[in-house]
DNA sequence: GCTTGCGTAACTATCTCAGTTACTGGAGAC
DNA sequence: GTCTCCAGTAACTGAGATAGTTACGCAAGC
């Protein structure tokens, strides 16, 4: 897998959990389908779970399944339970007592706040749900 | 320095040449100012050379300067001129022969490519010499 | 021809992040 | 009770990206 494939692949699987909410899934299962490893699916959906998206459980027949119907479930809730940022910040952030860095990073990071906040915006008007479906 | 400095390091140092367009620049000066290192000036800079942004020359007196009126250098220019993608792109084109992979696929990056084109049309509101004036 | 400054290659140092190994602990099967 | 299955997690490894650094060549003035 390459970058970014943390959203990716909690996507992808959220999406295919929408399709059989009652099934259960085991992370190698799951690592098996993404082409990657039971551990890094642990720590995705781990994140997921903490936002309350996602349930797990222990032992014989544990696994993974939502925590609420797939319909509540937005792209954007996802994004934010992983704290991505696909709209990269300005990380000019050194207090340089010098006018050009200020107007620049004023003028820079307020635009890309709204690129963030746009992005979010259209995240959650998908649910996964609709990943089932043909765009 | 950090994380994408190469567009901050651009836009500074227009930013201070569209203030005093005839002064010619040395990459170490410019260096010493913006806390970096001569030869990664040269290689941000060489890359607005190309785009037609900036002049270089060797020698004594030489140095850096605009190519063209301050007026006329948006922060979009440097911005492809650099070849940045300050919108992360989604990474994930492997070729899954998965619905949901692809219904993802689509929806995303359809969506970044919309927010990367929002981009640049904003970056194309200012120029360099905006920079000068405080927000 | 000496100095100055760009051009560039090559190497190093960091940083990030996926991948991997190994171990722990809980929950059901038997 | 214990055995097996599976999540939780810590710790390490490896790859990729990128800034920083060193070194050297070349061009332009003095």
């Amino acid at each position: 897998m390459k970058r970014n494939s943390r959203l990716s692949l909690a996507l992808h699987t959220l999406g295919h959990m929408a399709g059989t909410p009652d099934r259960v899934r085991k992370s190698a299962d799951i690592a098996a389908h993404a082409g990657t490893n039971p551990v890094v699916v642990r720590r995705v959906l781990g994140s997921l779970r903490e936002a309350g998206l996602l349930l797990s459980e222990s032992g014989h027949s544990g696994g993974w399944r939502l925590a609420r119907p797939p319909e509540e479930i937005t792209l954007a809730d996802v994004y934010i339970a992983l704290d991505e940022r696909l709209v990269a910040q300005d990380g000019d952030a050194t207090p340089h007592d010098c006018a050009v860095a200020h107007a620049l990073h004023g003028r820079v990071s307020s635009l890309m706040e709204e690129l963030e906040r746009t992005l979010v915006r259209k995240l959650s008007e998908t649910t996964i749900v609709d990943l089932q479906e043909q765009t």
